[in-house]
Formats: C-alpha cells, sequence, structure tokens
RNA sequence: CGGGAUGUGGUGUAACGGCUAACAUUCUCGGUUUGGGACCGAGCGAUUCCGGGUUCGAAUCCCGGCAUCCCGACCA
C-alpha cells in the first residue's frame, strides 16, 4: 500500500447521494464517499481508501496480539466435516448460518465461519507435551456466515473481516491469566481505534465455564443489543445477562444502570476443554499423565468496527476519522492552475512524504467547492490548503476537520507544524 | 424464515392506462471560469428487474419469480 498518492490516481468517485438501496448511515456514506461498492445485500468490496481503514485497523490489532505473544497464521477459508462433526456443529439445526459447498467428488465442505474445529484440529500436530504450552495464535481473514437478513450495511453483512485469536493452556490457572491480558488488551485496541470513551466491557451470556461471558460493546443507535451502563466502573451488562445473579457478582444495582443501545464489537470466550474433549487435543504434563488442553476464543469483526466508526464519527458532511485509522494523515489541496502555484504544491507533496506522512495530494484539476466537498467527506484529519488566499495570509492553510479554526502558516513551517500534531503510533 | 415497502439511463428522481419515457446529475466535446460540488452551448447514455396475463394500447393494472431496504424472528 502506497503511503502517499495524488488524488488524480484515485479511480473511485464521490457522489453527492446515497444510493436509494442503503439505509444505513455507515453504508450512505462510505459508498457516498467511495470506500467501498456494494456487491449484494451483506456483502461489500472494500476500494482503495476503505481498505487502507480496515489495514490500519488491522494492525493496531495486531500490535496487540504481537504484545500478548501470539503469533499469526492465516487459516483457510474451505474447512473440512470432519472437525466439525466432531464438535457436533456441522449440523444444520445447531448452525444455522452455515455457507457449504462440495467438492466435484461430492465431499462436503464448509466455508468458515468461525475456526474453533479447524484450529484445534491443526493444533493437534503441534501439541503434545506441558512442554509446548502455553500456546497463542491468531488470525485476521474473511469469513461466511449465511444471515437469514444481511442489515445495517457493514454492521451485519454475510462476508467480513474479523480476527480471531485462539489460546491453548495447561490449565484453567495459565488461562485465566492470559484471558486477563486478553481483556485489557481489547480495552487498549478500543482506546487506540477511538472508541475507548463508547466502548465498554460488558457481562452477557453465553460463558461455557463461568456465569457469564466478555463482550465488547460500543454505543450505537443502530446497536442490535441493549446493555445497561456503570458509569462509575465504566463496564456493562446486556439485557440477556441482566439478573440478581450478575449484579450481585458484579457489586452493580439496578437503580445505577443506564440503558443504552450498542453494537458488539469484540468477545472474548473461555472455552474450557469443550473443543479439545470434543476433538481429543491433549497434552502430556510434568507426570506423563494425558490431559486436555485449556482453549480460550477471542474474535473483533474489523468490518463491523469500520461500520461502527463511520456511523459514529461522521457529520453532514462526511467522515471525521481519527488520526489512527484514517485512510491519510493529511489531505493536501491546491486550488487553480497557476504554474508556480502547482509547483509548489508539488514540493509540498514531496516534502511531506518524504518526511513519512501519509498525504493525499489533490491534484485533480476541479474547482475549489468540490476538493472542499470531498476532503470534507473523506474526512482526513488534517487538510492544507495551498492557494492565492492562502499565500497572501502567509503560506498555506492549516483546518484540522474536527474542528471549525483556520490556521495560516508558512510552507516551511508546515512540516514541522504537522509533525508535532500527528500522533506517532 | 413471517410481515411491510420499493424496483425507471451510471446515480437521484418524474411520468392520469394513451405523443418519441421527462428532469437533474455524472460522462464526452467546445468555450468562459477557479474558496464551498460554477456557467453557457452541443452530444452520449434506457429492452422502465425478469416472465406471464388483462387491454385497441402497460413504466402504470393483475399473477408468479427475483432483488433491495425496513420491522420481527435469528445471531460463538
Amino acid at each position: 500500500m502506497m503511503a502517499s498518492m495524488k488524488q488524480s490516481q484515485l479511480f473511485t468517485k464521490t457522489r453527492k447521494e446515497a444510493p436509494r438501496d442503503e439505509e444505513a448511515r455507515n453504508a450512505q456514506l462510505l459508498i457516498r464517499a467511495g470506500f467501498i461498492h456494494k456487491e449484494m445485500a451483506g456483502v461489500y468490496d472494500l476500494l482503495p481508501l476503505g481498505l487502507r481503514v480496515v489495514r490500519k485497523i488491522e494492525n493496531i490489532i495486531r500490535d496487540e496480539m504481537d504484545g500478548l505473544g501470539a503469533l499469526e497464521i492465516q487459516s483457510s477459508a474451505l474447512q473440512k466435516k470432519e472437525a466439525w462433526e466432531q464438535s457436533g456443529r456441522w449440523n444444520d439445526e445447531i448452525v444455522d448460518n452455515w455457507f457449504k459447498t462440495e467438492l466435484k467428488s461430492g465431499q462436503q465442505l464448509g466455508l468458515a465461519f468461525t475456526h474453533e474445529e479447524a484450529i484445534t484440529s491443526m493444533m493437534k500436530s503441534f501439541i503434545s507435551s506441558y512442554r509446548d504450552l502455553p500456546i497463542a495464535v491468531y488470525d485476521i481473514r474473511t469469513i461466511f456466515r449465511n444471515e437469514e437478513r444481511a442489515k445495517s450495511g457493514l454492521m451485519r453483512g454475510r462476508e467480513f473481516n474479523w480476527k480471531a485469536l485462539y489460546s491453548f493452556a495447561r490449565s484453567k490457572e495459565e488461562h485465566d491469566t492470559f484471558y486477563e491480558k486478553v481483556k485489557d488488551a481489547y480495552l487498549r485496541i478500543y482506546e487506540k481505534l477511538g472508541l475507548g470513551g463508547s466502548t465498554y466491557l460488558t457481562y452477557a451470556l453465553g460463558g461455557s465455564f463461568s456465569p457469564y461471558s466478555h463482550e465488547f460493546q460500543t454505543l450505537s443507535e443502530v446497536g442490535e443489543d441493549t446493555i445497561y451502563i456503570s458509569d462509575e466502573q465504566h463496564i456493562a451488562v446486556n439485557e440477556e445477562a441482566l439478573n440478581e445473579e450478575v449484579l450481585k457478582d458484579l457489586s452493580l444495582s439496578r437503580e445505577e444502570l443506564r440503558e443504552a443501545k450498542a453494537v458488539e464489537v469484540g468477545n472474548i470466550f473461555s472455552l474450557g476443554e469443550k473443543f479439545s474433549r470434543a476433538l481429543n487435543l491433549t497434552f502430556k504434563d510434568e507426570n506423563g499423565t494425558e490431559q486436555f488442553v485449556y482453549m480460550g476464543s477471542y474474535g473483533i469483526g474489523i468490518t463491523r468496527l469500520v461500520g461502527v466508526i463511520a456511523e459514529t464519527m461522521s457529520d453532514e458532511r462526511g467522515f471525521i476519522w481519527p488520526e489512527s485509522i484514517a485512510p491519510f494523515q493529511v489531505h493536501l489541496l491546491v486550488f487553480g492552475e497557476n504554474d508556480t502555484l502547482r509547483i509548489e504544491a508539488e514540493n509540498l507533496y514531496h516534502d511531506l512524504k518524504n518526511a513519512g506522512i501519509e498525504v493525499l495530494y489533490d491534484d485533480r484539476s476541479a474547482r475549489p467547492g468540490e476538493k472542499l466537498a470531498d476532503a470534507d467527506l473523506f474526512g482526513i484529519p488534517y487538510r492544507v490548503v495551498l492557494s492565492e488566499r492562502s499565500k497572501e495570509q502567509g503560506g498555506v492553510e492549516l483546518k484540522e476537520r474536527k474542528g471549525d479554526e483556520v490556521e495560516y502558516i508558512a510552507q516551511d513551517r508546515l512540516l514541522a507544524e504537522l509533525q508535532q500534531r500527528i500522533e506517532t503510533i
């Protein structure tokens, strides 16, 4: 992926009007700005700008996964039926959102919607002794879910990108320690994505070996979940798990909780021996006794995160991406066709680019109005304008997308100014 | 999967059962323009989702299918 580029190279186009077949704000804006293209209901192509956002989110996640000591792999999308039969999940009565297909030979295959079975099966090749553990592997890839009803743009698709982390431990204690570290890593991820304030560690049902599981919910009006928030502890309880037992466990009372709509942006599960028993993933302990591996799985819906962020970090003119995931850091615009200005803009572009700043340079011969409208729509954090007017004011104009303040600064000070402001991650 | 709505140039819309399916935008060409999606002129672009039916005549009415959106159900 190029760090910087000229806008004239961008083949996508912006639109003034949202397509009729999208009602969700996230999809309307992402399509208007040319970040995604709709293939069919619940299925979207990631275009250059959208892909850049996704890559940045992925890299934030990668850093945190690496920090946990997890190693990245790439799992296959085609999965064999046998592993799923061992866990009992091949049956459509149990899992109804499978996409299944078959080989020419007639052998049945599944299109991955999760990887507990596949990874557990795979790890049998690599785990045999307590010396091999603990292990954590993660995977960032496209998965498929045959949703009966796709909805809300990127929020609930049939094909989407996600990150899955699987952990393999010798004991519950070893697992629990790792689980807590993952919890913290997740919170740091949402923080880095600019969702820290609106994302809550949420207690939900579904824990195999505890009264509840943990999920991460981000406030949004388009959310499908209702959560009850404790502002004091910055945690929440999913409506489905709002019972006396859970409240007591968390030392919470109903009175201090407030209700809100939210989107599930991640979840973490202690799987215990559920899959290791089903697929017979074992290790020999120090005494030579065979034990089942204690597992955990941890997911983050990357595409859905793009949807949530698009939904919440935008105004009537377009996106307001946080610096950490904006497709570019700086949007450089030049107005008019004046040769001197054009040369200066070109030089500025190269200076910023060579300094390692990600610049989108609008070198098109479009009119100012169109360039400004596109800049607002794209939502790149810093907008730099070079024009006759800016020259009269002493150099270039600098404006942050999120604010209204316009500053004029000398061209030779621009780089230093930007370097000072732009967060380094 | 139950219910509702909608399908018309690339995009957004209009058109009483009746003229060559209209307007805006995009796009192409020429000209004038350059700080909030400019203006003038000339063009290109449609099997009105698909199939059947009613009618002298269907974008329009009826039936079936498909697609998309929304509500619900569902949702490791």
